[in-house]
RNA sequence: GACCUGGUAGCUCAGUUGGUAGAGCAUCUCCCUUUUAAGGAGAGGGUCCUGGGUUCGAGCCCCAGCCAGGUCA
């Protein structure tokens, strides 16, 4: 009796980790199946007049060619526009800054795609992402970082459930990118010296600033920077709500020393962009006044407006992916905290209350921004994630 | 009005006893990076306010003027 073969759905992007991706499910005798997932308008082309989409399709059915495989192109094309880029202008105009790869991960390519795979009767998902996924003994799943270190997006992948994890295959979440390389390089794939991808997932690299001035107005404002010696860093903070409201700044707290047009294009922690020179050290931004169109910088990357010791966050906004880790109102945990991608973890302690939760981190955290997600894990494990509010 | 100080890269300034200029910031490029950032490396950029003079040679000395800030009447 012939055990009928497990199908699997490949995510292939054109890009050499999800093409290794692919070829290890082959190896490993899955009966596989090639999707491109087309997520941007042909006519919306990126700022240089360019269609990387077409590039990376090109690629990836060359990919599903030497691997034998069946090849399907998906248009999500109006989904992406419909709940990336619109979430992404969206939190932009709000000022807040927002991390549209974390959603695309939750409602694109683990939502619309994985039904879409589903529906062709396939019995996993697997996409090249650096991430490894581990099914406990009690049935649940646990969201691992991948091996490389370097390479780990498991951040990126911060929102997902237990229902999408249980589909998903990550191939290469024990491989380091020199080992995927080398896979790609002696199995002669098409992909094999392919530049890494960058920029918004399969977008292209594009320049935020132009992306967003196609619908974000320009508009001219002040450019204020607050003294690192201000009294507002000298208010003793006890209570930890107060600890983690960010500081209202108002244009009689500093001086006017430029201009900019529209602080919907700023977001905490930037450097590049603000053309203010004539400083002994570098100004960063510390805080976006999007109603008032002001931004407010500090100089020198030590400015204490620049850190934060605890975030907030609101309590139904609270992901977990361990839902059976999950703390109740009253208690509180240690955890390693991320709130960025490519950040070190940090340690600090999720405290739940009734309206918010809030995280206690044990040093200064730099840029701490709103929009951005935090990821709290134990170990390795991504435990759960949610957006900061401040 | 007199006197003082200053006018050097986009900005803030440094330029030793006169030998055609430098640093930080900014900008640009590249690297890193599937968000925005940050970070790393590199590059471009100067009629040294103007006009005279001294000198083999002036950003540096002298004279005049212009501009900015200040002080004194």
């Amino acid at each position: 009796m012939i055990l009928k073969k497990k199908k699997v759905i490949i995510a292939l992007s054109g890009g050499v980790d999800s093409s290794v991706s692919a070829f290890l499910l082959k190896k490993e005798g899955y009966e596989v199946i090639g999707v491109f997932m087309k997520i941007w308008h042909e006519n919306s082309r990126n700022i240089n007049q360019e269609c990387p989409w077409v590039e990376d399709s090109s690629y990836a059915l060359e990919i599903a060619e030497q691997l034998n495989i069946p090849f399907h192109v998906v248009d999500l094309s109006n989904e992406y526009e419909k709940k990336i880029v619109n979430y992404m202008f969206d939190e932009y105009s709000r000022g807040t800054t927002p991390n549209p790869d974390v959603l695309c991960n939750k409602e694109i390519k683990f939502d619309v795609f994985l039904r879409y795979a589903l529906k062709l009767n396939a019995n996993y998902v697997a996409t090249g992402h650096y991430a490894k996924k581990i099914t406990n003994k009690n049935g649940t799943h646990s969201l691992i970082a991948g091996k490389d270190n370097n390479k780990d997006q498991s951040y990126f992948l911060c929102q997902l459930n237990q229902k999408q994890l249980e589909k998903i295959i990550f191939p290469i979440g024990d491989l380091m990118k020199s080992e995927v390389r080398e896979i790609a390089k002696i199995n002669k794939l098409a992909t094999a010296d392919r530049k890494d991808s960058q920029g918004l997932c399969f977008v292209g690299k594009i320049k935020i600033p132009e992306f967003l001035s196609k619908k974000l107005k320009t508009k001219e404002g002040d450019v204020i920077e607050i003294e690192p010696d201000n009294p507002k860093y000298k208010i003793s903070k006890k209570t930890i709500e107060e600890k983690s409201k960010a500081i209202k700044y108002s244009e009689s707290d500093g001086k006017i020393i430029g201009n900019h047009n529209g602080a919907h294009f700023f977001t905490i922690g930037q450097r590049k962009g603000l053309n203010i020179g004539g400083k002994k050290e570098p100004l960063f931004v510390i805080k976006t006044d999007t109603i008032n169109n002001i931004v407010y910088v500090g100089m020198g990357e030590n400015h204490p407006g620049l850190y934060k010791k605890v975030l907030k966050i609101k309590r139904e906004e609270c992901h977990w992916i361990r839902e059976d880790l999950k703390i109740d109102v009253g208690e509180k945990k240690d955890f390693l905290i991320r709130t960025r991608y490519r950040q070190n973890l940090i340690p600090g302690k999720l405290i739940m209350k009734s309206d918010y939760l809030f995280i206690e981190f044990r040093e200064q955290v730099k840029s701490i921004t709103s929009g951005q997600f935090a990821a709290w894990y134990l170990k390795n494990e991504l435990i759960g994630s949610a957006p900061i509010l401040e």
